[in-house]
DNA sequence: GAGCCTCGAGTTCC
DNA sequence: CTCGAGGCTC
């Protein structure tokens, strides 16, 4: 980082110069916190960027001014709620539908933890609040801060109109300096009823059902209106707390009542998995009765302790699980199923259905996902079927109703010839369950579908370009490889001619593709849209080659198996022969190899920049076990070094940095030897992660 | 060779 | 959100 000038020497041209500057790191950084999950600058950092963007403005307060249309910065955007980064993520949970899948989830923790069979595991289970989740932040028992969670990262700024809740106290006595409290902000269902009825004389808009009622009055922009709705607060766990007042739940939720917070009445402490179904079965037998919905119940390993240990797998936590109800299913008619092609070529059927309420919605298509499922479950066109939307949301054909079926029903044929305008053959590997258009790149289908996912969010994230535009502008010829995009700027005048299209939304859309020229490289290459490359793959890939240009030649190198390059990549932690086939396939096309030179012409390549390294002795570093660990299981061992930002791996070689041994180490801890690779116990090892 | 986990790809509605 | 498949561990 560059070295600021003080306050007193800058001029105002400078200032001006610096400020436009912050303006874009900053707006670059709160990008990439919500959602992105790209390495981003330590808060620390960010919050110099941020100090030194404000004094700057504050002691140039006209060129502040002058420069806030294009900064933007403070005021929350679009006159929307502010981004707030969440200190501790709010993490989603896993789910189970049975009670074998709970059954499942206790056997877990207990391998895990490496529990005796006398040991108890305490449960602590709770209903399910159909709501939505949001963290309140206390500093010296002053409610200071509300957010709602967003995508778990990042949630939005709702303080006040958090502040206008009831359940909600102003002020909480005798508790730590900094507490976070999380909970669910609901709407009991007579208050649903009411609003509704008077949104309906009042022609505002009715609500599907009490989540969206709740999340919709909580994003009120006016915090009056927010205040009329009766939302209601149920505290269920806790984010950043100075000072830890228990070590179980149950605690927690005891000092959430002192505090004068509401906790579900129906939350039990259960010792077994018998116990635990019997409080599922009696919340479910109730669920009418109660005065606002849910959609389950939630289990929670009731010791913190414990809780710390099992830590997560990917973004759920291992020591809790939602047991969900039965989603709410309805009865409709397939009309027709239609084939959709997608960047790959995979043809997926799609039921056309008779439109249909479920779950608050209107659903008129479901996925049936392969032909396989199709045949699996019988379903043939004229059938009645009965649909649910998993997890409230995607729309599933469950079963067909056989004794609904009319007489004149017909049996789905698979095409084998893909409806693009190629009508290339289609097949479908052995083994495999999906049938592939096998036009490549001759198929428009695929070539359009390729462009929609080069300028998605994820990818190169060219906001003003949607899926109809895409489509268009490749009809028209406008833009048929990615480098196209680059050279739309040649056509404004024609493009501003187009329907739908002004003058303001063209330079809106030139301007965010000039914004995109410059682009990191892992981005670019899961924007390529290569087979098996995701966004995980694309940035392990530019982690290891760090430039374009050495990537490339990597690539074309290892078309040759015999060569080190070949080695080097199927040696790459999580890349194997298959993904290492399908990315020497995408190099070996010509016509990619175009593509990506057109890009290099058109576009501003970074190279990829590692996030940083966490403080502490094993971060980036890789580890063995081997032999039986006493105090833990292999797996706890192994999430607890990756949670320090260590790679463990099963075999010694020359990379390895130390290998742990437990007893009876056999021959890794030789081969460990052999290699001269580090050596260290079990005790030694606690030691080393203790600080 | 089985089982676990993560990743990729495809999808819906507002 | 779900399913299937690839990759890794035991």
């Amino acid at each position: 980082m560059t070295k600021r000038k003080s306050l007193d020497e800058i001029n105002p041209f400078e200032a001006e110069t610096e400020l436009t500057i912050l303006a874009q790191e900053i707006t670059s950084h709160d990008e990439f916190y919500h959602g992105r999950d790209d390495p981003v600058i330590t808060d620390a950092e960010y919050d110099t960027l941020r100090r030194r963007f404000e004094a700057l403005g504050e002691r140039f307060p006209e060129i502040a001014e002058r420069l806030a249309p294009l900064t933007s910065i403070g005021a929350a955007p679009g006159g929307g709620f502010g981004k707030i980064a969440h200190r501790r993520p709010m993490l989603s949970l896993s789910n189970a539908f049975d009670a074998e899948e709970v059954n499942e989830f206790i056997k877990r923790i207990r391998r895990f933890l490496t529990l005796s069979e006398e040991e108890l595991v305490e449960i602590v289970a709770e209903p399910k609040i159909d709501g939505l989740s949001a963290t309140l932040r206390y500093e010296g028992g002053r409610f200071v801060q509300g957010a709602t969670r967003g995508d778990g990262t990042t949630g939005e700024d709702v303080t006040d109109n958090l502040r206008s809740i009831d359940d909600i106290p102003d002020r909480l006595y005798g508790a730590p300096a900094i507490v976070e409290l999380r909970g669910e902000i609901y709407m009991r269902k007579d208050a649903f009823t009411a609003l509704n009825a008077s949104q309906e004389a009042n022609g505002g808009k009715v609500f599907a059902n009490t989540r969206n009622a709740a999340a919709g009055s909580l994003r009120q922009l006016d915090s009056s209106v927010t205040a009329t709705r009766k939302l209601q607060f149920f505290a269920y766990s806790w984010g950043e707390v100075s000072v830890m007042p228990t070590d179980t739940h149950w605690g927690f939720l005891e000092q959430f009542r002192e505090w004068g917070f509401e906790t579900n009445p129906l939350t039990r402490l259960c010792n077994s998995l018998d116990e635990v179904l019997a409080c599922y079965m009696d919340i479910g037998a109730c669920r009418a009765e109660l005065p606002y919905d849910i959609d389950g119940v939630v289990y929670k390993v009731n010791r913190l302790d414990w809780q710390n240990r099992l830590g997560m797998v990917s973004r759920a936590p291992r020591w809790a699980v939602a047991h969900k109800f039965p989603a709410e299913q309805a009865e409709t008619v397939l009309n027709a199923i239609d084939i959709q092609v997608g960047r790959t070529g995979a043809m997926t059927p799609v039921a056309r259905l008779q439109p249909v309420t479920v779950a608050g919605a209107v659903v008129s298509n479901a996925t049936l996902h392969n032909e396989g499922e199709i045949r699996r479950k019988d379903i043939r066109i004229g059938d009645t079927v009965v649909i649910q939307r998993a997890g409230d949301v995607i729309p599933q054909v469950v079963r067909v109703i056989e004794a609904k079926r009319p007489n004149d029903s017909q049996v789905y044929v698979f095409p084998e010839i893909c409806p693009c305008p190629v009508a290339a053959r289609a097949t479908r590997p052995k083994g495999e369950v999906v049938r592939r258009c096998g036009g490549g790149l001759a198929c428009p289908f695929q070539a359009v579908e390729r462009l929609k996912h080069f300028v998605s969010r994820d990818a190169l994230d060219i906001g003003g370009l949607g899926q109809k535009q895409v489509e268009a502008f490749w009809k028209d010829g406008l833009v048929r490889r990615p480098g196209d995009i680059f050279r739309l700027s040649g056509y404004a005048k024609s493009l501003k001619e187009r329907e739908g299209m002004g003058d303001k939304s063209v330079d809106n859309l030139l301007a965010a593709i000039q914004e995109r020229r410059s682009i990191s490289l892992h981005r670019l290459i899961y924007a390529l849209g290569i087979r098996q490359v995701g966004q995980a793959t694309a940035r392990l890939l530019a982690a290891n080659y760090l430039t374009l240009e050495d990537w490339r030649a990597a690539m074309l190198a290892a078309k040759d198996e015999t060569t080190g390059a070949y080695s080097d990549l199927v040696n790459i932690d999580q890349i194997g022969r298959s993904v290492a086939g399908d990315l020497i396939d995408f190099f070996n096309e010509n016509h990619n190899l175009e593509i990506l030179a057109d890009l290099e012409q058109e576009l501003d390549i970074q190279t990829y920049e590692a996030p940083a390294t966490k403080d502490n002795p094993i971060a980036g570093k890789t580890l063995v076990f081997t032999g039986t660990l006493e105090n833990m299981g292999r797996a706890e061992a192994k999430s607890q070094a990756e949670s320090l930002g260590a790679k463990v791996v099963g075999s010694v070689s020359k990379k390895t940095d130390y290998v742990v041994i437990g007893a009876d180490a056999g021959s890794k801890a030789a081969r460990a030897e052999a290699l001269g690779v580090a050596i260290i116990t079990e005790e030694d090892w606690s030691k080393l992660i203790a600080r």
